[in-house]
DNA sequence: TATGAATGAGTCTTCATTCAT
DNA sequence: CATGAATGAAGACTCATTCAT
């Protein structure tokens, strides 16, 4: 039906169009900013229009996280480092996320910043992340199979390492003004530590549970000594 | 002076109410939804009410930083580890910094988790965070001087660390949701492999900028976007 | 089209009804005491509804002198006094400008009683006035063609003669508690005064700058005060 | 006693000072610009001091402008022209209406410009400016008794001369940005018209109240006219 | 499908005012 | 007498959204 495809075809394109235009206008202003009124002056239509493709300004923006997050999977899934060992795929999976987040600053921000408060909060599966997630624990996984890194969890080393890697990137994105050194530097600086903590023969030592206090342990000062001195 | 003392018991103590609510609801759902009316209602006063203590919504956030920042100062400034040499303080500092994150979350969040778009942005000095952060610089300097770790670059050094542990810090704020192993466990194994990687023999090579990567990175965009216009 | 049709049509009389409303309010009360509130609870649609037709509060004054003005010209532009010499056509056109003001208060209020602190205040040449202005200016012009009015200048006896008539109408419209004689009676009785001063073979001597009084008469201040902010 | 004088010098003074504060400050910027707040803020006390003196904004600026007006009053009865004559106080007293009306031009136009529906809104006797207008009456009858002015009915030929002196100044006030001729000059020539025209032995002709329609005259088109015209 | 019209709810903020002290 | 604290009411204006067409 020849109409009916160029209805779809009609119907596609202008999604797109919405999308492009709010992704762009999220990506230059965030969220609050960003009214359905511009967006809709942007692709030269009435703001009504966007309701027919999409229900409202959160749907809206779901959608380009969802996009976003597709786009880094699949750059996750294409990566060819030189160094094609485990702990290559790992370093440049971790470098891949943090210059995905840079790239995308608006949609990491509004997709990891803004606070969650459970799982049921995030349109994505288990918690917001998740999925992006998977991809470095497969990545720690295959190099501690190769005997590259030594833990006793794959589980706690992937989240520390996922920790890592978002908090520069949070700190880059949130703390402009922050005198940080040159950008690329402090990434394989920051990637390089956490490689070489990986693979120290000392390993990191996982204190186990019974070891370490459950609760939020108190200062213990006695006598005033600084850490700031 | 009973009456004078009572009202300025009073004012205090409305004082905190309000930076208590405030915080709370910032944390909870970032800068721009949160409204004057909103807090006025959690605290039952009316609106004008918060406009005595505060001048608008601006000072408000800026107040909650101030506190923040001088709460935190303050724990890190009586620190007593049980390891007292550089490498113990700053373990303990960086746990510690971990550590009033998760207990003060809401003032965490607001300080820490908002795009700051400059360093004019905010009246601290430097950025939002220079001040926090000095002291852990002059911990890396100590352990760097003690010989314990090996860096070409203090600050690069310790703007990783800071990345790593405001992560984690975000991340369990953040991302409720998400399956974390133990908290505790978590924080002790990302502090294990950060101090192993600086430690490392082979210790993190820093890169020179001129042996940065050849690909078109990020740009280190001046003015890129923010949640709080 | 019927339906463009029916919906124009509605657009304009409800643009119509908001600015009469307006006009009324403003007359009655002010620029400042009328909110945008209580100009759509007048017409009973919502506050919201008002900024589809203008852009603001100011825009519709604007709007609403603009539409004055238009009238008086028009008015004035279609005079066929009985007595079609020159200085018939002025009487007549002075005792127009008074009914006019009279017939449309509300408009009259709005457009030459509110303040104007500057030129550039208003979007009309010259200043608020200023269109209507001139065809006084050229009536008086014309009489002084004839030789039925001697005045060294147009400008001034112009002048005088918009001051007067407006006087009349303003406290007319501003001044209804005061016990005035017959409406009618004054009017004729001032334009009497005026031509018949206009007339007179000793004519008004214009005195010149130089001659003016030497006490300290109070400055044409630049920005004085409005009502307006 | 020497308390309650103390007291009482002290009451009369606050309230001086908090007149004198209001009176500049609507002077400089009308009435609605200006807040009790910063009328305290002044004279350094608190907003709620200026209630213990006055009811309220209104009560405040009726105050002040009672005290114009007895000024005004006080300045009309000093008068001392050069030419003694009836004519010659009459013309003094015009002017002196103008000049004072320019000189306090924000306490002139919360007076004379703002709208009152009734007598009862004003707070002088008989409606606003009632006051005011009466020496006028009196200098015109003068007039008219030495033969000076010849007119049918003085009240008539006040009203007018009152009309056309307000009808100057409101003008001057609120027309900020009209290209007026030099402003003294515009007031003489007024005047002179003013003066030539009651002078004149044409005299003004008062039309007689049955010759003229008593109702605002109708608009002379016969077919129906609107406002979209 | 697309939109013009309309709105309810809400934004921050300011004001004049009151009341207990 | 003077005020610190508090508020109700309202200000202009904007937004996301809906509904009938």
């Amino acid at each position: 039906m020849s109409v009916t495809d160029r209805r779809a075809r009609h119907r596609a394109s202008l999604r797109r169009d919405i999308l492009n235009a709010a992704s762009k206008l999220f990506a230059e202003e965030g969220y609050e900013p960003v009214t359905m009124r511009r967006i809709a002056a942007t692709i030269e239509y009435s703001p009504t229009t966007i309701y027919i493709y999409f229900k409202g300004k959160r749907e809206l923006v779901d959608a380009i996280c969802d996009e976003t997050f597709s786009q880094l999977a699949a750059k996750l899934e294409r990566l060819t480092p030189a160094d094609r060992t485990p702990m290559g795929y790992l370093r440049e999976g971790l470098r891949t996320y943090i210059d995905f987040g840079l790239t995308h600053q608006a949609h990491y921000a509004v997709t990891f910043l803004q606070p969650r408060k459970t799982a049921a909060d995030s349109r994505l599966e288990g918690s917001i992340g998740a999925r992006a997630f998977d991809g470095l624990r497969q990545g720690v996984a295959a190099c501690a199979a190769s005997a590259d890194i030594k833990t006793t969890s794959i589980d706690a080393t992937s989240q520390a390492l996922w920790a890592s890697i978002h908090g520069l990137t949070a700190l880059l994105i949130t703390d402009k003004g922050f005198p940080f050194v040159n950008q690329q530097v402090l990434i394989d600086h920051l990637l390089d530590v956490l490689i070489a903590g990986l693979r120290s023969p000392s390993g990191p030592t996982l204190s186990l549970p019974s070891q370490a206090p459950t609760q939020p342990r108190p200062a213990q000062s006695s006598r005033p000594f600084s850490f700031m001195d």
